[in-house]
DNA sequence: TATAATGACTACCATTTGGTAGACAATAAT
DNA sequence: ATTATTGTCTACCAAATGGTAGTCATTATA
């Protein structure tokens, strides 16, 4: 069965309709990634997904290895971007913990995959992602956690709050709830999914109550 | 080179030190799963960890789903039989929802790849782990949720805690902490991981914190 | 217009995977 | 003592995997 191979598109770096052919990859890895894991997802089935040959795969990401760390860096890069906005002392009208707190959960909860992969990256891999957090992201929770002692000092935070240990609780709350907070939910339910909103507003609430003192 | 084949151990099911193969076989999966997860786990490396050839496991577990069925069903049957025990009445010395909680810590701390195989179950199978929790600990954890609210009338607890939300979140928070917490703490050291005891009292903080109502 | 670079393809390939077939030794049952 | 069962092994196998080689059309560059 000779080919023929009449029409061959050609996809530029130009956006036309769903995007770059690399951003479609990428988009692609990151959904089946998060969601069967790296080791169960094949370049055929991302390649299949894209539309694409598995060789065309390769020849936009030299490796399975090179896909995942870009999948991954792409996640890193929208936050070194968004922390310093929202770290920013732009509006004090709320409390800034919270409100870093609410971007942290818009981000994850706009797209569910990318709490599932920070999951499974923080298993599959767990000294090299400590060491990927710990470069890229240190910096700002330590600031997180001078701005928590501060508000310790006014009165506003409680003084038994462990502010580094609070910070990283937070963050796991946050995406264990995301990742695994509607399969979990068969505990209490027999039907389905407890809707994510009712989970994520307990988890709000038990934030809030473990952080600000109690003003009477 | 032909086999030779001069002796062929063979395990009975009588204990000769190290347990019956059976048992090996299942505590290296759990390890193994746990570690790398199920896809990335082969059955040569299980075989290879026990110390036995790839058939002789099959021999055991048929298929590599049927092992992993069983590695599973070990954890659920230990909290079938200790969920009883840890809600009966027995001492009311101590609040009985913190107790089941130090019991479900001390349960995954003890062996780690516990919670690291329940948190990759939720992520590759969510509706069947859904399942299967529906079916096998929502009663208990009813009876958990009716406890919580006479704590709420009698005015022990929180009346803002929603009963139900907040088991979902507890196990979360638990499962992720153990889970996940170590890696996470990158986020606040750049050294190494943040002691797990240091994490989980935080942790426990957080819980009592929301959970009961300020005594002035 | 000729030439180089890009991006897609078909056809392979070595290795690993989950699993089978069948031989064989040790133990248990008759 | 003979037979059946159990458990382990060696030798395979088809399918899938990550990746390579090389072909070819389209686009950009000279």
């Amino acid at each position: 069965m000779q080919a023929g191979r009449e029409f061959l598109m050609k996809e530029t770096d130009l956006d036309n309709g769903h995007g770059t052919v690399k951003e479609r990859i990428l988009k692609e890895a990151l959904y089946l990634f998060s969601e069967r894991g790296f080791e169960g997802t094949s370049l055929q089935s991302i390649a299949d997904a894209v539309g694409i040959q598995k060789p065309s795969l390769i020849y936009h990401f030299p490796s399975k290895e090179d896909l995942r760390r870009h999948v991954l860096e792409s996640l890193v890069a929208y936050w070194k971007n968004e922390l310093p906005r929202i770290l920013t002392p732009a509006d004090s009208s709320s409390d800034r913990l919270v409100s870093t707190m609410t971007s942290l959960i818009n981000f994850f909860v706009e797209d569910l995959n990318r709490a599932r992969l920070v999951v499974r990256e923080l298993l599959d891999r767990p000294e090299e992602t400590f060491a990927l957090l710990s470069e890229q992201f240190s910096p700002w929770t330590r600031l997180i956690g001078d701005y928590l002692r501060m508000g310790q000092q006014s009165g506003l935070y409680r003084k038994d709050v462990a502010p580094e240990l609070f910070i990283v609780q937070v963050l796991v709350m946050v995406i264990g709830t995301v990742a695994i907070g509607g399969a979990t939910s068969g505990l209490v339910s027999t039907e389905s999914y407890t809707p994510r909103g009712l989970l994520i507003k307990e988890l709000v609430r038990i934030v809030q109550a473990s952080l600000y003192s109690e003003q009477p």
